[in-house]
DNA sequence: AAATTGCATGTGTGT
DNA sequence: CACACATGCAATTTA
């Protein structure tokens, strides 16, 4: 809900007169402090002076003093007009106010200290006073940090290492869902004493800079917020739990107005949703609109995600009941190039552990945004990494200047790294870069073809670099092989993984990045674990003989998601008699004639061995006996209850009562929650994915026929 | 001299 | 043909 009010209630500060109008803004903005009265809000708009790079609320980088339009002393720091600076004896500069690394005593002068460069760089931008601020945690972490930016730190191991500890980040849990990564610190870390220029103030002085604000810590300001108008709002998943205990997947239609509200929708949120937040100058703020705009208007005219399927409709609304926690998950734009890194429009099923591990607190929405495969220079040592332009206009802040803005970004560890956000003029058009990122890069240990993934965490806007390594050594020797559309491996189940690289967030707990154990836990009811399957077993791919049968990886999630679906109403034919076949201690049954459709029915067994088949009336929801060898259509009613005429009008009373009813869902969902383990899930899927390619090559065949046909 | 920075250019892809 | 982007390269800055 939008307020252009200061939310403490007893400033005075009329709203009209401070913000009339401007870019919404969630928490922890740069406007976040009521100028008037110093107290911590949300939801408030921005005052359209608010325009730039130069001008705006910001602090003072050297008294911390809360300033409107301050001087830009550097790229990422500010001084305020009364501030004035200090003229400096040893570098005839002004003074600037630094933290000490070694000692973290503030320093008049901050310039050449001990041989470690401070100069400009060392940010005091904390200096808020303490009783201004109450942002809950999970607003604290955020991805863009238009002030803190100091360029300049020192990489300290030890200092990464505390902040991974001090994030309450196990370890352990992190490191095994990493395991790609090694357990320690790589050694050019450990060495590297030098000066790099891509870690944060915060990161680099670990704790010495949080500890002044508590909780705030380094990560005060809040720029992840885009300006309404600068994301189109196009889609959006609601995970919720099935009360079966199985996560559900749940599609909201994609072709919602684009002024409508959508509590799902992160990108795209109409004006005063917690959103992101972006600078923009008064004619800055125009040319940056009239970059966006073309975007915009392409999202409207153009629905890009026209098919949908709606999956467990029915299941999750009981189930959801007193639930307040969704994991969210937004559909980001997908438009013009950039779409090839934006994810897949599916979120795996994740269990219901995960999912409350994933929400943390209430309402945690994880937003992901695009992947991009490494090349060469990206992960090469100018430390220069090049984002799609589409990505980059969607989910990082708008810049005017070429300059661009220092973007804030937790990297698997839980490490903070502060990037330099920026473009290049290119042909009428920009280049966009994050710069910096080689310290980043290497603690990684990412190589040219492998896949950097950006996602974010609401409320807070965390902007959260996972990656993924190349699945095989060709990609990551020769980064000029080409991948598909370089955005996605064929194949490739990014969305899954997506997961198991996002660090943990502020009080959540790491063991969510389970990493490549989704195939290996047992409580999983299905999952991520095919797709994990598909590409670690490098399945086959579809289309990989021709271009024709190329299937974006987002149309196979899709397939195997309605396949899956459609698992539950498949059933053998009533005739057939099934071959046990034992795989890995796991015994199947296996029917030589392939299955029918049918409606989903309810089994049920007394210990006398008397079975019964129960299922729910389409009109009513009653619940009806059936013959234990029938097998119903889709659509099934009372009035087709051919085997009870006392029971084939809706109107006729239940057999069973409310209690036996709660057994029979129970039952259900026990049969729903079977466990599945994952060389049950590999071979389920081994022969589900048979079955979508012949479906899809059929399906093409059939295309082609009709196509050639009509001509 | 080496590293960094900013821009230009060539290539591949989508329309 | 237009656009995005990987990368080359010259100018500039830094050690």
């Amino acid at each position: 809900m939008a307020s252009n009010r200061c939310m403490n209630t007893s400033c005075p500060a009329p709203s009209s007169q401070h913000w009339t109008k401007g870019w919404p803004l969630g928490s922890a903005g740069f406007a976040n402090l009521c100028h008037n009265c110093g107290s911590a809000y949300e939801n408030l708009v921005f005052c359209d002076t608010y325009h730039s790079e130069e001008a705006g609320w910001r602090d003072c980088s050297f008294c911390g003093k809360r300033i409107h339009c301050g001087c830009i002393v550097s790229k990422s720091m500010f001084e305020c007009l009364d501030y004035g600076g200090i003229g400096c004896t040893s570098c005839v500069k002004r003074s600037r106010l630094g933290v000490d690394q070694n000692s973290g005593e503030t320093i008049g002068c901050a310039k050449m200290i001990d041989g470690l460069y401070y100069f400009d760089e060392v940010s005091v931008s904390h200096k808020i006073p303490k009783g201004l601020i109450s942002i809950r945690r999970d607003e604290i972490s955020n991805g863009f940090d238009a002030v803190t930016g100091g360029n300049v730190g020192l990489l300290r191991p030890a200092s990464v290492k505390d902040q991974v500890v001090g994030n309450g980040t196990n370890e352990e849990k992190l490191l095994q869902l990493c395991n790609i990564m090694e357990a320690n610190e790589p050694d050019h870390f450990q060495k590297s004493q030098r000066v790099d220029r891509s870690a944060s103030p915060a990161q680099n002085r670990g704790e010495n800079l949080r500890n002044p604000f508590g909780e705030v810590g380094s990560s005060f300001f809040n720029m992840n917020k885009i300006p309404v108008n600068c994301q189109p709002s196009v889609g959006s998943f609601t995970y919720s739990k099935l009360d079966t205990s199985r996560p559900h997947l749940e599609l909201k239609d994609m072709k919602e107005p684009l002024t409508q509200p959508s509590l799902n929708i992160t990108l795209g949120v109409p004006l005063g949703t917690p959103n992101f937040v972006v600078p923009c100058s008064g004619s800055a703020a125009q040319e940056d609109e009239k970059s966006i705009l073309p975007y915009q208007q392409g999202q409207r005219s153009r629905p890009i995600f026209p098919k949908l399927i709606k999956t467990g409709t029915t299941v999750n609304s009981e189930a959801r009941k007193g639930m307040a926690p969704l994991v969210r998950i937004a559909r980001p734009p997908a438009e013009g190039r950039g779409k090839n890194q934006l994810l897949p429009r599916y979120w795996p099923r994740i269990t219901d552990q995960e999912l409350e591990q994933l929400s943390g607190d209430l309402n945690s929405t994880i937003v992901p945004l695009f992947e991009k495969v490494l090349s060469a220079s990206d992960a090469g040592r100018i430390g220069r990494l090049v984002l799609p332009k589409a990505c980059a206009e969607a989910y990082f802040p708008p810049i005017s200047q070429s300059e661009g803005l220092p973007v804030r970004v937790q990297d698997v560890k839980g490490n903070e790294w502060t990037f330099q956000f920026r473009f290049w003029p290119n042909n009428n058009s920009r280049m966009y870069v994050l710069e910096g990122v080689t310290p980043c890069i290497q603690s990684m240990q990412l190589r040219a073809g492998d896949t950097v993934t950006f996602s974010r965490i609401d409320p807070g806007g965390q902007l959260v670099m996972g990656f993924r390594k190349a699945t095989n050594s060709t990609d990551v020797q020769d980064a000029k092989i080409p991948t598909l559309s370089n955005g996605s491996h064929p194949g490739d189940a990014s969305f899954s993984r997506v997961f198991q690289n996002l660090p943990s967030r502020a009080g959540g707990d790491a063991s969510l990045h389970k990493s490549e154990n989704f195939g290996g836990r047992s409580n999983d009811a299905s999952g991520q674990q095919p797709m994990l399957t598909m590409e670690k077993k490098g399945a086959r791919n579809i289309g990989s003989k021709s271009k024709r049968l190329l299937m974006h990886s987002e149309d196979a999630l899709e397939l195997r998601l309605t396949w899956e679906e459609a698992q539950d109403l498949l059933r053998p034919p009533p005739s057939a008699n099934p071959t046990i076949v034992t795989i890995d201690d796991h015994e199947f049954e296996e029917y030589d004639e392939p299955p029918v459709f049918g409606k989903r029915t309810i089994f049920t067994a007394r210990p006398t061995g008397e079975q019964k088949q129960w299922a729910q009336c389409d009109d009513c929801s009653k619940w009806r006996r059936l013959p234990v060898d029938v097998l119903l259509p889709p659509k099934w009613s009372c009035s087709d209850n051919v085997w009870d005429l006392s029971r084939c009008t809706c109107s006729a009373p239940e057999e069973i009562s409310t209690k036996e009813q709660e057994n029979l869902l129970r039952a259900s969902k026990a049969e729903v929650c079977q466990e599945r383990t994952p060389q049950m899930t590999d071979l389920i899927i081994k022969v589900q994915m048979q079955d979508i390619e012949s479906l899809i090559v059929l399906t093409l065949i059939i295309l082609d026929i009709r196509f050639f046909g009509n001509q």
